[in-house]
DNA sequence: TGCTAAATTTTCCGCGCGTAAAAATAATAT
DNA sequence: ATATTATTTTTACGCGCGGAAAATTTAGCA
């Protein structure tokens, strides 16, 4: 950690004693040059804290080392979570991942494709908006890199899917809710992305299957303030008596937040205890769920099993490169999270 | 959008009719070249749709257009909307951001301020972790990096420092909670950043100020996990009888989220209706802070100013230089957002 | 038309490193 | 000790672009 600084490879070489295309060799793989001179770099790397020029690097490599990571919306923390968990991974797969966040807006999505392409990345993860995603333009971006999609489905595009099950889970949650009371309503919000549109249908079919008439009420609203959506449509709701239901389970998490606002401002209590006229489901466990009042019974999804199976189908195709078959789609099952307000 | 691919500047050069070093003088600076030249490069751009390979542009550069935002951690709302609005404006600059998330560990800010050198950024922008964060290296970087600090500052360091003046924005919250109630006690946790210390000291001045005997309350954790360190400190709290005041006015309102939850758990009615028999109140203003139940009195910060503040501060200093004299420190007002919590 | 200033073209070098091929050296086996 | 194989060194080229200097063209103006 002393002496001059090193201005580049040549230079660095020479204070190791080693010629610099071998440690060119070295930072590529430290492992590929013999253990006695492996030790002489390492011993100068300390004394000169030397790193290779980042831009020189990438623009000799017939390809970079780095990843690429997409979520829709990242000021969500479920988002957040599954962002910071795919970077760990990434890193200590010995790549560079690079975050970014499409902020709910297809123009940045498209943007962000846009620099993506331009830093040649090895891979890329991709959580799209799903809807409203450009087609044609994240297709054109998963010919030419390999591409992971992540949660949000966007049907026959990427390499690979990896996701939640929302027909293992719904079901799972609307068993629970009959089996410990009334039926639920169905609360949602136009759809954002497939998600939304399968956990309909999951709560429908498992509706019928149970022998119970499915209601779903829809609330106006876009953007990705789900909690605000939640809150207005679900002053609507309760004040027009819309609801038929004294269950209700909420597309999302953020929703659900947003309507347990609502029931509050309006004097309704929510819970399972004797006093409570109204329970509230959600689903995703949101890393906020568990600090509602009540605490938000919901679904979790398996963050860390969706990181790593998403970086490790990556890595197999940066390995071995994009098979040319169909795509290869992962569905994780959901749990069942029974907190106090449903 | 149509045509072949385009290899390099040289081969969209020949393609727009212009030679090379202008096409490169305008990529720097379309502004730079005669208006018949400039339509005749975005003539071409349209057909071809070329971009400068980022690798060789900032290999070349003198500066890099990057610039380095660092957050302690994304997760956190608060930190991924000020990382957001941030982002943004670097982008309208004319600038490429990239952000990283420290997570709330040492080695990872001190590994992403290692990344960054090696990017060479323009200059960066950096919330740093605070107490935890390693003095001796941020100030390193520092020195070779002109660097705005954000939100939590580090005594001394860095080229400017933006944040929220908590010796106005406490008092203004103490201030209102003796007007309109019991004075509060202060609930707090071990200090991640400076800020915590300064408030809990504002609110100790200002409660002097009024008259009143001040008290803080301290309860144990680690980590960024404040909603359960609220939560768990919260039950342990009111369990053992510790609250001085029926008003509580928190460090953070994350911590305050937690708090509420504590004291919904023990069947605490919170609020400032008269069936409620305590009153919560945070600071900061976090996104979800309007959605608690009931929502939470806070002091909001202006995400805007600090952002805006914070990037033009840096503009700057790329463009001048960083001055010799003292470090300039630009503390905005808090304002009080009153709901119904207390 | 001629003049001047501005813009562009030509030509060239360099950035720091990946990578390839041939030559030299070191480690291992026989 | 000699043959064999594994590593390293030497040498050299190229990546795509920024930037400088001189030569040339263009635009603006009297």
């Amino acid at each position: 950690m002393s002496g001059q600084k090193i201005r580049n490879m040549e230079e660095f070489a020479a204070k190791s004693g080693v010629s610099r295309p071998t440690v060119s060799k070295y930072f590529n793989d430290p492992t590929s040059v013999r253990k006695s001179t492996r030790l002489r770099i390492e011993e100068a790397l300390e004394r000169y804290n030397f790193r290779p020029n980042l831009y020189a690097v990438n623009q000799n490599r017939r390809l970079t080392k780095n990843i690429g990571i997409v979520v829709p919306y990242v000021a969500d923390p479920f988002f957040a979570e599954i962002a910071r968990t795919i970077e760990r991974r990434c890193i200590d797969a010995g790549f560079s991942p690079s975050t970014f966040s499409s902020h709910g807006s297809v123009e940045h999505e498209v943007e962000i494709l846009e620099t993506l392409r331009s830093m040649r990345p090895a891979g890329v993860l991709l959580a799209p908006l799903g809807r409203a995603s450009d087609r044609k333009k994240v297709e054109a971006f998963c010919e030419d890199v390999p591409t992971v999609l992540v949660d949000s489905n966007i049907e026959g595009l990427g390499a690979a899917f990896i996701g939640l099950d929302n027909f293992q889970s719904v079901p799972l949650m609307v068993e629970y809710l009959c089996r410990t009371g009334e039926p639920p309503c169905f609360f949602e919000m136009p759809p954002v992305n497939p998600n939304a549109n399968k956990r309909r249908s999951a709560y429908i079919q498992s509706m019928e299957r149970l022998g119970h008439t499915p209601h779903v009420i829809r609330v106006e609203g876009q953007g990705w303030d789900f909690e605000d959506i939640g809150y207005t449509g679900g002053l609507r709701v309760l004040d027009n008596g819309e609801l038929s239901s004294r269950t209700v389970l909420c597309s999302n998490d953020r929703l659900a937040i947003g309507f347990m606002a609502a029931a509050y401002e309006r004097g309704i209590r929510v819970g399972i205890t004797k006093d409570c006229t109204l329970r509230i489901a959600g689903h995703d466990d949101h890393p906020f769920s568990r600090f509602t009042c009540p605490s938000l019974t919901t679904i979790s999804q398996d963050y860390e099993a969706i990181s790593t199976g998403s970086v490790e189908t990556l890595m197999n195709f940066i390995e071995d490169g994009v098979p040319s078959g169909p795509r290869r789609d992962t569905l994780f099952d959901g749990h069942l999270v029974m907190r106090s307000s449903a």
